[in-house]
DNA sequence: CAAGGTCATGTCAGTTACTGCCGTCACTCT
DNA sequence: AGAGTGACGGCAGTAACTGACATGACCTTG
């Protein structure tokens, strides 16, 4: 029983197992997820489907949720890199436009899969807590960036905050749209349209 | 064997079941949440100190986290009502001022309880998830409050989720420290430090 | 006042997420 | 060749949750 991704032939000895476990494991539950719904699919399906077991899942992620989240650590590495890099005469909110700017680009990349993972989180509401605090450690590490470029304290974590609700409501625009728009632009008018609103507007 | 609260013998007959089971519930909860932590209680016990059993806790609340959040309601109902009740040529942001004051009227009172809960949830990354989904709904439910004082749908959705970062760092700053500054102080504070970051100062 | 309905609870069995422990075996290092 | 090492399978156990049914005090209606 081969699975479209069989590549053992390729092996002049059987290998003992298939590479890339885990990476099979997050196609398989997304698959799972978005045809019958992340609640009415259990891990065991999951783990089958890639060719392993229950177990070998659970040693690959926390929780049946957290194997959608496997990208969040490098979207944080990107959004805080990209703060850091602004230039010193940057305010805080430029430095996290900037940031901001740098995560639209990766994501406008990987527009097909981001839509499709977004679906799948959006029709659950466990899925949608796990999104929001990933979200919240995403502007805890930007506060925590711009603290380092030398912002006082509540002043950071605000536009930290800030910016990653301006990110959550362009996020939002951009997949509910067919394209025309890109992330980075809706951004920069969610950021734009920020600041009016600040400012009484 | 009879609870603290136990108040039969002041009925003429027995009452079959004691009053306010889901208040009990809640009590106990917070009680042995706060003892053990939340993943060192188990729902049995919860419901036994309540002199009620697993399944009809579950009938009072969707999962062992929501026990906690009964509030929740209370606290969108009074944040919508005092954002409609702004007066008209107030600009949203200012309707969201005026909300959180309100809601930081309510919260000063329940001072202790607060601070009780919060350290409960701060404890463990579950409740904080069910935390943030909280305010998630509360910036919504603002969200709309906005959109009916006829503010455009992005605008409003922007202002609300900045509101609610807003009451997250003041909410903070309030349980952190001893009790000199008010929630309402330190929440203008708050607005007043976003309004000079995304200015860009 | 009797008969029946309602409603909050108890009881019990079942599913599934998740964990600890141990065994297996291809690969690697010496 | 021999001793790890690391990724996996197998298995048993706990606890969160769910559905189905039973119970009995209270309320309504005739």
């Amino acid at each position: 029983m081969m699975s479209p991704t069989d590549i053992s032939h390729y092996h002049r000895f059987m290998a003992r197992w298939q590479p890339d476990s885990r990476g099979r494991l997050e196609e398989a539950a997304l698959a799972l997820y978005g045809e019958r719904g992340f609640e009415n699919t259990t891990v065991a399906e999951i783990a089958e489907r890639a060719g392993l077991t229950e177990r070998t899942f659970f040693r690959h992620f926390a929780d049946k949720r957290e194997v959608l989240f496997g990208g969040a650590v490098t979207l944080q590495e990107l959004l805080v890199s990209a703060a850091a890099a602004a230039p010193d005469s940057a305010a805080p909110i430029d430095a996290v436009a900037a940031a901001l700017d740098a995560v639209g680009a990766l994501l406008q990349e990987r527009r097909d899969f981001a839509r499709q993972r977004h679906a799948v989180i959006a029709a659950n509401a466990e899925l949608r807590e796990r999104e929001l605090i990933k979200l919240a450690t995403l502007a805890a590490a930007l506060a925590a960036a711009l603290c380092s470029r030398g912002a006082p304290h509540p002043a950071a974590t605000l536009t930290a905050e800030a910016g990653i609700a301006v990110f959550r409501v362009a996020f939002e625009h951009w997949v509910t749209q067919n394209g025309e728009r890109t992330l980075q632009e809706l951004m920069r008018e969610s950021m734009d349209e920020l600041k009016a609103v600040t400012a009484g507007r």
